[in-house]
DNA sequence: CGGGTTCCCTAACAAGTGTTTGGTAGGTTA
DNA sequence: TAACCTACCAAACACTTGTTAGGGAACCCG
């Protein structure tokens, strides 16, 4: 819970200070996450900054005004957003990292929780991948930035104790693999549409096979081991 | 070239008809492209959108009105950036499928161009990354949703042949792995830097070695080969 | 010298932006 | 019935945005 976004209490602009009494409006729960859901799905689609608060207001049948009645500001409404998305996230992927699986195991439990999330939160993954850039250099979403630290120490750690127990290769550079890992995943959210052909699961298990076993057949794969040993030499030794 | 960006021509908002003469200003090329280097940045740091015609004048020192004697609008700078990269990129690709190639070694040409490409306009494939999908509604972008269909039959078309030929798995799904391949490629110039540690051609070789062979070592994936069919049966039988 | 060209500045405009204020219909509670 | 609360509208405000018009300094060419 990285931001307190309760009622209103204006982000302090200007003019104001918190002299005034406890405004006691209380909008329903329920409707403020109806509306967070449409307003996810447009930023998704336009893009943050593209995307005008009357916009939001149109798609929701009521004037731009009315959303002060549920949210602070637009800011607030990404806020509000990505930080359930992201909160939800870790739950399934600290329940994955305790689990005490092996480092292969953790690296397809955590793929295969990604692809669900992405199933779930389709619209907050599209903009975590296109805003969390741009929008984590605000102090308010310092928890982006905190977030993919996290990221990056859980997958560096399955790989390092992957390549250590051999069950990963050990002549690739670890972190040019983890960001192949860590985008690859994430991007699906851009052409991914739930109730599509694949269920997560399904592209999970594709994804997984791609990545672990490589695109090529193993006949190939072999017959490639024998023929190619000449080239690799002439390109690989400094 | 698929659009005529030169000297001013007013995108004809209102209040201005044709009848004018000809405009005798002729900025010099050299200082567009100075001016579109910077502007490239500051758009893909901050994004399109959120990145004022102030600030861009600002990085190039001087003042945003003074822009506009080099450029129609700022969206004819992003225009102007993304179609000459797309130009370049197209030239490349072109010629790497007309040499011939069997599929396995065009979609290594394909992979080592594509990062030589993003070493060398990484600002533009940012920018195309972030924000084609949001420009290629506007009809002056069309030409990004032709270089999309492109990219599509060029890199299927490979994958199709390689699984016809036997040098790529037929039980992949060949959608999935071309998103799969493209997505991975791109997402590089979010963090890629020139003069990095690794040379294009260097990454390209440890993703082309992910993607064809797999993360999982030889002898690790003949062992599962030989231990894991019953879990197979399992999960894969309809 | 004087005309022309290149490149930028000053200063403003009009449209669009997020946001605020005051009001009000309709339901619930007392 | 009266008081209250929820959820919205109507209308505006302050500010930022992309863009334009006119001018002027420096330089080149005759």
């Amino acid at each position: 819970m990285p931001n307190s976004t309760r009622n209103r209490a204006s982000t302090g602009n200007s003019a104001k200070k918190n002299s005034e009494k406890k405004t006691t409006v209380t909008p329903s729960p329920e409707r403020r996450r109806e509306l967070l859901s449409t307003a996810a799905e447009v930023f998704a689609a336009q893009g943050y900054n593209a995307t005008t608060v009357r916009r939001i207001a149109d798609e929701a049948g009521m004037l731009a005004g009315s959303l002060y009645y549920h949210f602070d500001s637009k800011e607030s409404m990404v806020d509000e957003i990505l930080s359930t998305f992201l909160n939800e996230l870790w739950a399934g992927y600290d329940e994955v990292l305790g689990a005490g699986l092996g480092p292969r195991e953790t690296v397809e439990a955590l793929v295969t929780e990604s692809f669900r999330e992405i199933d779930r939160h389709r619209a907050a993954v599209a903009i975590y991948q296109k805003e969390s850039q741009h929008l984590s250099t605000q102090p308010r979403f310092g928890y982006l930035t905190e977030s993919r630290g996290r990221f990056e120490r859980a997958w560096l750690g399955a790989l390092e104790r992957g390549v250590a127990e051999g069950v990963f290769r050990a002549d690739l550079d670890i972190r040019l693999a983890y960001r192949f890992l860590r985008d690859t995943v994430w991007v699906a959210a851009s052409w991914y549409r739930p109730g599509g052909l694949h269920s997560p699961e399904e592209i999970a298990r594709q994804y997984l096979s791609m990545v672990l076993d490589g695109i090529t057949p193993r006949e190939e794969q072999a017959r490639r081991d024998r023929t190619q040993r000449k080239t690799q030499r002439q390109t690989q030794r400094p």
